[in-house]
RNA sequence: GGAGAGAUGGCCGAGUGGUCGAAGGCGCACGCCUGGAAAGUGUGUAGGCGGGGAACCGUCUCGAGGGUUCGAAUCCCUCUCUCUCCGCCA
């Protein structure tokens, strides 16, 4: 969420930042309501200082039992209600407007981001002295590559028909190995990130309330991409991403700045309706509604999130590299990004059965946005609350891990053999199927 | 699910209608004291909003929201959360 201030301050840089998004200008009309809203807050603190001032003569007129001068000034600062009234409702009214305008305006992209306006826009991304060569190879097969679900199909391990018996389309069983693959590759990613990355392991909430939705962005924009359960007399809604439980972990606090940075990380089941991608990925386990993912959250001091950025993206990478996946990581375009996002790094993984590359992570660094709809903050150095910055990654998704190393690693009789670093979490063993 | 208790500043804790943003203590910061430290001692120590170059001034906030009142931490209503006991339960 925008700072009102900032806006009215630099109204020219902030239309500019909201059409590399595609969007109208829009602060002319926020800066106006901001504008009326200061003068009414104004005028009420006057007459509020004059009810007041008058309500404690009140209280030494009556000390003194002067009743005759107590009921006189009471009269007095009794014709002062209604206007108090009017006042306090208009004050509300503005403020809530202008709460709501600003809550559905994107974040502002970061300066460098290419601009453009959707993902075939989005530019490769490479580190000094980093190229297609420093990265894990695409693997030589020799014969005609495999969709995941075929190679899953025929070997037993992956079950949509029961699946949509159960839950309906979007939803699938795995079984026997390839459930026990699924489960090691979530297990090695977290013990990675725990080990050897610096972060703290969380098992968080995976309903969540609609406070917290709103302070990672979910809400109120993206409602339709949600699951919710009835609770109570409102409702509770499942995770999408444990971006919300981890970066939540703050709201509403004033951290010391020697706490940071936060570094939490979860392996969690996330819950999407997809409803905008009906007909999308239909076939396979590539979208789903339900299915596990390792986050990474970080909660830095302002001067410290960009260098976390890249952090945090080298350590998405470090899964793909210890899998020996080969990965391309992009920037995203301004039209492509996220909400919440100053800057977005996707990995998108290699897959030979598809022959191309499909998203395995998103890494993003949100500034001050998310912080903002939390009050999140922490003191500086003079001991003043500053709001904190966040950032959020999949580190990986556990799913389209799977569908990864079942295709870059699969046998031409249709077996999956496992990477040397998940033997460890498979009993051993070299391969599944075939 | 039933019964009860509670929510006050970084923490503990007082405060049942009048100058209370809030006693006292702890903690913390700075100073004095000391050869140095401890002890002692003095001062300071919430956040939001509005105004102002600033010093500062005003206003709002005692879990949240509403109400009564000239005036609410204190009274009323609703909600949220925490704790205790009982029941149920992985």
């Amino acid at each position: 969420m925008f700072d009102i201030k900032w806006i009215s301050a630099n109204p020219e840089a902030f239309d500019a930042a909201l059409k590399t998004r595609g969007m109208e200008p829009v602060s002319k009309s926020l800066v106006a309501l901001d504008d009326e809203r200061r003068a009414v807050v104004a005028e009420l603190n006057a007459v509020q200082e004059k009810r007041n001032a008058s309500s404690k003569l009140i209280g030494q007129a009556k000390a003194q039992k002067d009743e005759a001068r107590a009921q006189e000034l009471m009269a007095e600062v009794g014709g002062l209600k209604d206007r108090l009234g009017e006042l306090e409702a208009r004050e509300k009214a503005l403020t809530e407007d202008i709460r709501a305008a600003l809550s559905v305006i994107p974040n502002m992209p970061a300066e460098g981001v290419p601009v453009g306006a959707d993902e075939s826009e989005n530019v490769p991304y490479f580190r000094a002295n980093e190229s297609d060569a420093t990265r894990p190879a695409k693997p030589n097969l020799g014969f005609t590559a495999k969709e995941h679900y075929e190679l899953g199909e025929a070997m037993g391990g992956m079950d949509f028909e029961t699946a949509a018996k159960l839950s309906g389309s979007r939803f699938v069983v795995l079984k026997g190995q390839l459930a026990r693959l699924e489960r090691a590759i979530g297990q090695f990613m977290i013990d990675l990130h725990v080990d050897a990355h610096g972060y703290t392991e969380v098992v968080p909430p995976y309903l969540v309330r609609d406070e917290a939705l709103f302070g990672t962005n979910q809400l109120p924009k993206f409602e339709e991409d949600l699951f919710f359960t009835p609770h109570g007399e409102g409702r509770l809604a499942l995770i999408p991403t444990a971006e919300v439980p981890l970066t939540n972990f703050v709201r509403e606090s004033i951290l010391t700045e020697d706490e940071l940075p936060l570094r939490f990380t979860a392996l969690t089941p996330c819950f999407r309706s997809e409803a905008g991608s009906a007909g999308r990925d239909t076939r396979g386990m590539l979208r789903q509604h339900q299915f596990n993912k390792v986050e990474m959250v970080s909660i830095t001091t302002p001067d410290k999130s960009a260098e976390e950025h890249e952090r945090m993206l080298a350590c998405a990478e470090e899964v793909l590299k210890r899998l020996g996946i080969h990965y391309r990581v992009m920037q995203l375009c301004t039209g492509d990004m996220g909400f919440g996002a100053r800057r977005t790094y996707d990995i998108e993984a290699w897959l030979p059965g598809q022959d191309t590359y499909r998203e395995i992570s998103s890494v993003s660094v949100c500034g001050d946005f998310q912080a903002r709809r939390m009050d999140a903050r922490y003191r500086d150095e003079n001991g003043k609350p500053q709001f904190v910055h966040t950032l959020n990654g999949s580190g990986v998704a556990v799913g389209r891990a799977l569908i990864a190393v079942m295709e870059n690693y699969q046998n031409e009789d249709g077996s999956v053999s496992i990477p040397d670093v998940l033997r460890p979490y498979m009993g051993g063993i070299e391969k599944i199927g075939g």
